[in-house]
DNA sequence: GATCAAAGAAAG
DNA sequence: TTTCTTTGATCA
């Protein structure tokens, strides 16, 4: 008989590492929207209940309906955002991961707990009829509660709970005037607020532009429907954010909301301060400083559209949109983009991959873009804007290469870099100290029979720190205390072997003792506000020395810094891996942007043992841009990324001979398996990787190269499939890395 | 024979 | 991943 199919088979996502959705019957009592997918459900599942998300609704499964569970419940009254849930299954199939795990990483922890996704609702207190009818003189003893009474008998509505507790009136008061039955409380919805006048959107003016900006935000203006990827290339102090926030301003005014995303290191105050005071309207921010409850008000907040701009870091990028506008990747180069572990996902990429799938704006913005961008730009996929000018008077500073061999070094410094500082302090400027390795020094070594503090777990030194005195190994977490002699030959001459930031600070502040030196790296910071202390102090203008690692090297104002100096470049741009040149160049011009950007020129020193290395001269001659072109070419000859699509397969395991047997066995058949469907994809390996054993723990890799993205994800695919079936497999950590950022 | 840890299997 | 079951080793 024809009809409507019946609804028998929900298939429903779980949170586990499983590549396979479950089939349940659906609960006897249907949601208000009838059953689809996006919706929330609590399952049993093995022995316990998950919350689990319906993808599917369907007439059959492929077991017998009688060995179905039945869902327990339905958790919403209407399906999660579709965007949303389009986002997560885009990421799930890209990346290789299972698609529950993927809907549960990308749900804030309140709704992955099964809390109701209610729309918000606030507290408004108002006086009862007896609060109206009681005198003034009611209540004698509590005189609060009497001018809490009275304040609220001025506000026939009554006030937001918010309003009264600005009043500084404790939420006691009001309890004990509700007890008494002259207050009494309504819970009202926090409704889309209205939208603002687009001529009363700004809360301040927005800044004059020059004429690239201009340029540039014009180029954004003709399109703000449909997809527009565009690469803003700016150097430091360029003015990138005024084109944002002006972006931004338009895709406001048209009533649609901004997701603008940032670095880790990135969401400051001050950034989050420059967005609020230019706009009327709230700016939604998420960073790891939530609490689950307000994460949750900012999810439900930009998926009602309630919040028109959301500003957060890599996981912002699962945030879903009412009325999506524009995308913004600040800093698109940035390495915290890449998820590391689990789904390793690229947060830049699915920005790309949404912007099409919404039709809006994208703009991705860097001084130092990758050259993964680059090359979409140089191809015609992506406009490419150019900023150029400074709004300051002085180009950027130059680096100037300092050659280190051959040269004393006290904390790691070489003469001419000490004179320097000593100039730029007396002329009572402020010098900026760079050096990416925490701790005293890189470790600690016999001077007698040359033993070096190695780590039991990992093929790696122990790092020495002084400050508390320890060992630390930086690849785990295992520690040692000093020892007082050589383990090996008991000779009691140890010495510390090179550089790190407590070493540095501690030379600087004996060698200058008259200017304060402050060190700033993850261990000096560790108390929360330590980090903006010191700033606030720097941005006094007294001079002072600073030694730092990375932390200091992004996106903060420093504007009396004159001097930079890099106490060793080539431990960034010369490591093995393949992007070595590229993020170590970018960090270099980071660095240096941080000198000079008030009224005075800057220098930056670059202290290296490859002076004639033609890469750093490139850099240090003819900037960035100069240098990418040579390395797209570079890794156009090599046929590595942008050129080609790679994907990693790592192994892990705490007995090598299991993972080496795994990883044969692996490729063998996927080169068996690529041989017979003729696909053009090689597969390298298994190797080591780079630091073969890690926390106790061997690692090796299998990497796939291919031309074309659809034949190595083909591959991906039969990869993840063969492992989930292979029992062998299942005593191991395996995880496919798409597109990785590192080969380590 | 009881107890415990390690290994293995299953999840709708 | 979580949970339960099976298996093997050790002890009194």
């Amino acid at each position: 008989m024809p009809g409507s199919p019946i609804l028998r088979v929900l298939r429903v996502a779980i949170p586990s590492p499983l590549h396979r959705l479950f089939d349940y019957r659906p609960a006897p009592d249907v949601p208000a929207c009838g059953w689809q997918p996006g919706l929330r459900v609590r399952v049993p599942f093995g022995r316990r209940e998950v919350v689990g998300i319906v993808v599917e609704c369907r007439e059959q499964s492929d077991l017998p309906l009688t060995a179905l569970k039945r869902v327990t419940a339905c958790l919403d009254d209407a399906p999660l955002p579709p965007d949303w849930l389009w986002l997560c299954r885009f990421t799930a199939r890209y990346y290789q991961h299972p698609l529950g795990d993927t809907l549960h990483q990308a749900l804030p922890v309140l709704l992955r707990q099964g809390r109701a996704l209610a729309p918000r609702t606030r507290e408004r207190w108002a006086l009862t009829p007896a609060g109206h009818a009681a005198g003034s003189d009611a209540l004698p003893r509590a005189p609060r509660q009497a001018a809490l009474l009275e304040m609220l008998r001025q506000h026939p509505h009554g006030l937001v709970s918010q309003a009264i507790l600005a009043q500084s009136f404790s939420r006691d008061q009001l309890k004990a005037l509700s007890a008494k039955g002259l207050v009494e409380r309504h819970e009202e919805p926090l409704t889309a607020a209205p939208l603002p006048d687009p001529d009363h959107l700004l809360a301040s003016p927005a800044l004059p532009l020059n004429r690239e900006q201009a340029h540039a935000l014009s180029a954004l203006h003709e399109r703000l429907d449909g997809y527009h990827p565009c690469l803003l290339e700016g150097v430091t102090g360029s003015g990138k954010t005024e084109v944002y926030l002006q972006l931004i301003e338009a895709v406001v005014g048209r009533g649609r909301q901004a997701l603008i995303l940032v670095p880790e290191i990135g969401l400051t105050p001050q950034t989050l301060a420059r967005f609020r005071k230019r706009f009327r309207v709230p700016v939604v921010a998420l960073h790891s400083g939530l609490t689950e409850h307000e994460r949750l008000d900012a999810w439900e907040a930009a998926a009602s559209g309630r919040a028109p701009i959301v500003v957060g870091t890599r996981s912002a990028i699962f945030t879903p949109l009412a009325r999506p506008g524009a995308l913004i990747v600040d800093e698109e180069h940035d390495a915290s983009y890449k998820q590391q572990d689990g789904l390793r996902y690229h947060a830049r990429d699915l920005a790309v991959a949404r912007a099409h799938h919404h039709r809006i704006p994208l703009l991705l913005g860097s001084a130092t873009p990758s050259l993964e961008s680059l090359a979409r730009a140089h191809r015609g996929e992506w406009r490419h804007l150019p900023l150029t000018r400074r709004a300051t008077r002085h180009a950027p500073a130059r680096l100037e290469l300092l050659d280190l061999r051959g040269r004393p070094r006290l904390g790691g410094l070489a003469p001419p870099a000490l004179e320097a500082i000593s100039d730029t302090l007396d002329a009572g400027h402020q010098v900026l100290v760079f050096i990416n390795r925490r701790g005293f020094a890189p470790t600690l070594a016999c001077h007698a029979c040359g033993w070096l503090a190695e780590c039991d777990s990992c093929d790696a030194r122990m790092t020495l720190h002084r400050q508390p005195p320890l060992l630390a190994c930086h690849h785990c977490d295992r520690r040692r205390v000093l020892p007082d002699a050589c383990p090996e030959c008991q000779s009691i001459d140890l010495r510390p072997l090179g550089s790190g930031t407590e070493r540095t600070e501690e030379t600087l502040a004996e060698r200058f003792p008259k200017v304060p030196v402050h060190r700033i790296d993850r261990d000096s910071t560790r108390r929360r506000d330590a980090f903006e202390q010191a700033l606030t102090e720097v941005r006094r203008g007294d001079p002072c020395l600073l030694v730092g690692t990375q932390m200091l090297a992004k996106g903060h104002h420093l504007p009396h810094v004159t001097l930079v100096v890099v106490v060793n470049a080539d431990a960034g741009l010369y490591a093995s891996d393949f992007r070595a040149l590229e993020q170590g160049a970018q960090l270099l011009v980071q660095v240096a942007g941080r000198a000079g950007r008030a009224a005075q020129p800057g220098r930056v020193l670059v202290q290296t043992m490859h002076p004639d290395d033609p890469h750093l001269r490139l850099l240090a001659e003819r900037g960035y841009a100069a240098l990418a072109e040579r390395l797209l070419e570079e890794r156009r000859a090599a046929a590595l990324p942008p050129f080609r699509f790679l994907a990693l397969l790592r192994l892990e395991s705490a007995r090598e001979e299991a993972a080496g047997e795994l990883g044969r066995r692996t490729a063998a058949a996927l080169r068996a398996w690529l041989a017979e469907r003729q696909l053009t994809v090689d597969c390298l390996g298994p190797v080591p990787a780079p630091m073969e054993r890690r926390q106790g723990r061997y690692h090796l890799q299998l990497m796939l190269g291919a031309e074309k993205r659809s034949a190595l994800h083909e591959a991906g695919a039969w990869l993840t499939a063969w492992l989930e079936a292979t029992p062998e497999a299942r005593r191991i950590r395996w995880s496919l890395d798409i597109d990785p950022q590192t080969l380590s």
